[in-house]
DNA sequence: CTGAAAGCGCTTACAG
DNA sequence: CTGAAAGCGCTTACAG
């Protein structure tokens, strides 16, 4: 690994004006034009490469962020991914390198925010399952200088900036397609408060009434989202008799589940119930009746929120904001 | 952020003491008790967290490590994912740090490479997608002290050590299986050729002879592996009247194209056709019938991967490896 | 136009 | 038992 000293040394000039020429630093007096094409050649030569550690050492700014990651959504769902992948593109872009946090375990969650070192990042971006008892945590990082911002669906606290997600248009957007599309008898499965929130919504401004035997309980974590779990739960009400037109879905596994167990039974999709998902998933594809679904942007708040972080760090004031899902219209729930 | 100079001014001793203190490196002399814990004290109290930076310049050693990930696999197969997990599990047990960089586009992957700064980490793992082109820059990197190591199924040049995988065995496992169920003929997709070599490999040992109409060429690439390309494949064997009663799929991706058209035939999976698949992805336990799939141990290798890497950066030999792919059995291959 | 010097935060012989 | 000094690779006033 070459340094300046080096080249400076080959050349025969100061690793000063080494720096200056490697720099582009010259100001206005500049140097003798046979010295500069000799230190860019021996520099050229050499291999010169620029010494991040004593660079952040002196400018007291690490050029790098961390990304702290419990990784979220169904497997299959591919929000981490597409997450990550926003913000890396985002982190390449600002020239910043990106170091990766990647939680999986829930009791490690604390003990890795602990080893998030102050001087080794300028500041982090909190992504995926969020912890409410990391609060203090964060606020004590936060004191110490570490630069936080966050992408859940909503901000966790007032000083920490979120790109967020407005949760409630979801199901407020599939409800409001799957009754334009005809339905009257909608459900849901009653994962995601604010989810559910939306669906309501929906329904109240169509003046259509809400069956709440059709709002299906269902465990608010991890499970509720799973395929399975959502087929048991219709499974219930097909053999209760409840009568319905629609589902709107609160995941993407929940909605290929739903078909999968309503096709078996010879009642077609989009046909005779109309169906939706959440998370635009690879899902929605492959499955026999490709599903209408919502896209939660990861890839664009992931990104939005690393550009949050590095303003945050240059110094300049940021607003949290929100991102707004979209509709992606498969034949789940249109009869063409 | 307190610095080793502030608590030894505090505290009234000097820098070289507290950092000894700090570092439990007193050796056998050691230091008054007071002192150690004065010191000790001090720097709880000012939240002293080390500089990594100056620790870097010093040990001419990062203590970091660079994921260089050309993002793989199909949406929802969830490879890259299960990967990074891998290797961030193992870069924390070896307190290494993680810098990630992801790259999605084929254009950008030598230019992405370019800019992996030698001075930044001590070695990097490629894995994904991999790109031959890269091949001299790579040597390059390795000549100026970068530590390389791979993750791809196969090692990419002798120098560079790999963790690999045993491809052909992937739909050797799943075709022997398929055999095993009284499949005789069975079909594949001939997207990857070490896979139709592990595919042809069992229809010999069997004594089964390839009915060359049911290996289906398919492009040898991204689109290779999608649902909708299986499916138009399938759906062309099918109406040249080519007979088959099991079809060793290449991804997860194709067989589940494959059972929903099956299916919507009225052809019953795995009565009349046995299906395998390949990645164990979500896809498995969601499609209609749950699909029996070859792990490729994404996790364990990434997370061998990057013990191997340090392996190499503490000066050890390493030699490349491979690990073996594993068949989960599920309903879409066993009539129970 | 060019260079000497100080200093970022730390560790490691070495001296006392 | 404790500390002064050198040095990792770099940048930035400042002096000439």
């Amino acid at each position: 690994m070459a340094s300046l000293k080096d080249i400076a040394d080959e050349v025969g000039v100061s690793v000063s004006l080494v720096s200056k020429v490697i720099n582009d630093k010259l100001g206005t007096t500049g140097a003798r034009k046979e010295l500069i094409e000799a230190i860019k050649a021996k520099a050229e030569e050499l291999g010169y490469k620029r010494n991040f550690n004593s660079i952040a050492l002196l400018a007291k700014r690490q050029g790098a962020i961390g990304v702290f990651m419990h990784r979220m959504g169904a497997k299959g769902a591919s929000l981490t991914e597409d997450s990550l992948e926003g913000m890396a593109e985002a982190a390449h872009n600002l020239n910043l390198r990106m170091m990766l946090n990647f939680v999986t375990e829930h009791e490690d969650y604390i003990q890795r925010l602990e080893g998030l070192h102050t001087g080794m990042v300028d500041g982090v971006v909190l992504s995926g399952v969020f912890h409410m008892e990391a609060i203090p945590l964060l606020l004590k990082l936060k004191k110490e200088g570490l630069h936080l911002v966050s992408t859940f669906s909503d901000p966790i606290h007032e000083s920490i900036p979120n790109t967020g997600l407005v949760e409630e248009d979801t199901c407020y957007l599939s409800t409001k397609h799957l009754i334009e599309q005809g339905c009257k008898k909608i459900a849901t499965f009653d994962t995601m408060p604010l989810r559910t929130k939306g669906f309501r919504r929906a329904m109240s401004e169509a003046g259509l009434e809400v069956n709440e035997h059709l709002v299906f309980p269902m465990p608010q974590m991890h499970t509720g989202f799973k395929s399975s779990t959502a087929r048991a739960a219709l499974i219930g009400a097909l053999e209760a008799g409840h009568q319905f037109d629609g589902i709107c879905a609160q995941s993407d596994s929940q909605a290929i589940g739903v078909i999968n167990e309503l096709i078996s039974r010879g009642i077609r999709v989009p046909e005779d119930v109309k169906v939706t998902g959440i998370d635009n998933s690879a899902f929605c594809e492959a499955c026999s009746v490709p599903i209408t679904s919502v896209d939660q942007k990861p890839t664009q708040r992931g990104y939005a929120a690393v550009e949050m972080l590095e303003q945050l760090i240059e110094g300049k004031q940021v607003e949290s904001n929100c991102v707004k899902p979209e509709l992606i219209i498969r034949q789940s729930s249109v009869v063409s």
